[in-house]
DNA sequence: CTTTCACTTGAACAACTATTCAACTGAATC
DNA sequence: GATTCAGTTGAATAGTTGTTCAAGTGAAAG
């Protein structure tokens, strides 16, 4: 029988409604800019600095004295995530102070080790 | 004169205050496994495929054919979510039906397109 | 104006990753 | 139980990325 169709409605690739709400929901560029800023977080020592700098500002020479790095390392690093907006950068002295861009990156942060928690934790109980 | 602390206080890396202030804030396993979340979702593909999924569940052959690639590249693409427990997956007849695996996912994607439409839209003001 | 300090940058190399083809699996149909 | 359909997976290849060294910059001190 080929009437059954409640299979046909979950998954038609042909059907023009399927393929409207498919569609692409958000801009283009828009995806890319996200998908650049989720690349440049998405490196454990670039989301540790991160980190670091959500508990406040800090400069190039503490958080390479912090994580015993080399300071173009460190330097490298910073340079990557102000590449794609995420932090803000002031010299005091002789010194560059580095900081979070705005509350959306602690937002983004928070959030991903909420979900990393919570999978921790679901894979633990069974 | 050294006397001049105000500098001193911004940025002293050998201070043990500020090296308690830049300890590490969070678990280190936590950080890892966050920045593999957002590594997986840094791939302008992947999160396309995330986005399409943030409107309802799909599968494989809808977004393969929405895209226009093959099968088994949207199935590897898939594959690098999954191991990050970014989706969920159902079977229903001949088909796999994928979705997001909860809200803390479309809230990543919502959050980072946010920043990123904001980022944009003050490159464009000035 | 020269030197020093804190940081940045270019180049190079090693390590990683995305896509594709081809072969395979497993559920549904014949 | 053989076949078909929808999806998965291993291997290979091309492209990308992270770290470091060495050289360079620019503000501040001498």
């Amino acid at each position: 029988m080929k009437a059954n169709s409640k299979e046909e409605k979950a998954c038609a690739p042909n059907d023009p409604e399927h393929r409207r709400r498919l569609a692409p929901p958000v801009e283009e560029s828009a995806i890319e800019m996200a998908a650049r800023i989720f690349r440049a977080m998405g490196d454990p020592s670039r989301l540790r600095t991160l980190a670091m700098l959500a508990q406040g500002e800090a400069c190039v020479t503490e958080i390479a004295a912090a994580t015993k790095e080399e300071l173009s390392t460190i330097s490298q690093r910073l340079r990557v995530l102000r590449a794609e907006n995420l932090l803000m950068r002031r010299r005091q002295g002789k010194h560059v102070l580095y900081s979070l861009a705005d509350q959306h990156v602690a937002g983004l942060i928070f959030n991903a080790l909420a979900h990393a928690t919570e999978q921790r934790q679901a894979k633990t109980k069974g």
